[in-house]
DNA sequence: TTTTTATTGTGACATTATTAACAAAATATA
DNA sequence: TATATTTTGTTAATAATGTCACAATAAAAA
């Protein structure tokens, strides 16, 4: 199985890729990549050699359009990815604004919050109270949900998200969600990101 | 050099612990703390030993309050750390709005942005206009930004925090921005995040 | 008191990740 | 054409990280 880095680091390249074609160029060396991205040349040609991608051709390096078609498949970038939010707070109103997931093929296709008053079409997606859940994740196919919620809550949305057979969730508070081995989660603690840049700074 | 997921994992355990003492606990053992925090026993231990947090007794665990203020000291958490924010947009908004800062002696002292309409005394903390930045962070000893700008304008801002003698940035934009090395940089790049997720959720 | 049990802290081992080295191949140059 | 140069892909070497094993020892039980 392959690892967080490895999946992180090609991550980046993509981006940098985007940057690159977007500016116009049409080739890139591991050189210029690892430059971009911040991690040596070896680092980039290791990456791609791991997850086979092998149409790079010495001395002339590497088409950025063959690269992110590999990008692309390994990423499964053909179709859209529908994602439900739950918890319409600051976070979840954040996500739910933002206009780069498109490129990503990430639509957040709908959102739930407990609080009646946020349950209105005024939003950018509509919002539906918690029961509705299981409605809108079958009827738009959706393997993967965001927790926006205060910690208190979040247990509680994460079981629920779980019986309604969600298989990713990326978790906003606080807190270590107990779930089955077979659900995946991605923490994303802030003020933990804050603080671990923090010490970084101030030790180094 | 201590890294990256030594230092995650210590402020993972902190939260634990703050859960655990909330809850009326006094002690725990590595046991405990490996399954909230969801790694081995021997990894929290080690992680304690390599941090010279050698307070356990054998068969009676460790005092709670003990690893807190242990903790406490490694992180620096005596007095209030001054953030600036650049970007009062989607997410600066969300940020600047979090009561939970406080807990982690975060202070997001000020805002900037370059949209006259948005520098008001009207939001939970003041907005000036980007020229203001040396003002304030020589007023208020500031080493640590956020970027939440566009990632057109992201490294323009980087330059010009770099230039006021900022540290550390936390950046929530999704470019890799250039800087001397030694100013850290944390790349919080949620659309990354979203598909390391998708990604790790269909393949597993 | 003595024995048993539980738990820490750490050194040895295993695994994983990164860096270095280099042959093979493509291009450029003479 | 032949030679020099550049860049890839991969193997080997090194470094970092995580797991295992266990002595030391405190507490509990006998
Ligand atoms: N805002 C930030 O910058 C920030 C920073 C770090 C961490 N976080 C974490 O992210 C999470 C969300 O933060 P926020 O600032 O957006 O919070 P918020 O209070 O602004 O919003 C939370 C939303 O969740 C809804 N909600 C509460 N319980 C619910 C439930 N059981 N089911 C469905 N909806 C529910 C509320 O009605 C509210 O709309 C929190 O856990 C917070 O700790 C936020
Ligand atoms: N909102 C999200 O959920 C989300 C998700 C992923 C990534 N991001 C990234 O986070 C960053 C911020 O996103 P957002 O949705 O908050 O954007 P936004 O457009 O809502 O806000 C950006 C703010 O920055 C200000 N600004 C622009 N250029 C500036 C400059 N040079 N100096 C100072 N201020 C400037 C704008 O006036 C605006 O207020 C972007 O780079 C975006 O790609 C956001």
């Amino acid at each position: 199985m392959y690892l967080k880095n490895n999946i992180r680091r090609l991550l980046v390249y993509r981006q940098c890729l985007i940057k690159f074609k977007e500016l116009g160029f049409e080739i890139v060396y591991s050189y210029n990549l690892g430059c971009e991205a911040n991690v040596s040349p070896e680092q980039v040609r290791k990456d791609f050699s791991k997850f086979e991608i092998k149409e790079g051709r010495r001395k002339a390096g590497y088409k950025i359009d063959h690269l992110l078609e590999s990008l692309d498949t390994i990423f499964k970038k053909d179709k859209d990815q529908n994602v439900i939010l739950v918890g319409m707070g600051n976070i979840g109103k954040a996500l739910s604004n933002y206009k780069g997931f498109a490129q990503h093929k990430i639509v957040i296709c709908a959102a739930f919050d407990i609080d009646p008053s946020k349950q209105t079409k005024s939003y950018k997606i509509p919002v539906y109270p918690v029961e509705n859940i299981s409605m809108i994740v079958k009827r738009h196919n959706v393997k993967i949900a965001i927790i926006a919620v205060p910690k208190s809550g979040a247990q509680e949305v994460c079981d629920r998200l779980i019986a309604n057979d969600i298989q990713g969730i990326i978790n906003f508070s606080p807190i270590n969600l107990k779930s089955p081995k077979n659900v995946y989660i991605n923490n994303i603690d802030l003020a933990n990101e804050m603080e671990s840049l923090i010490y970084f700074t101030l030790n180094k």
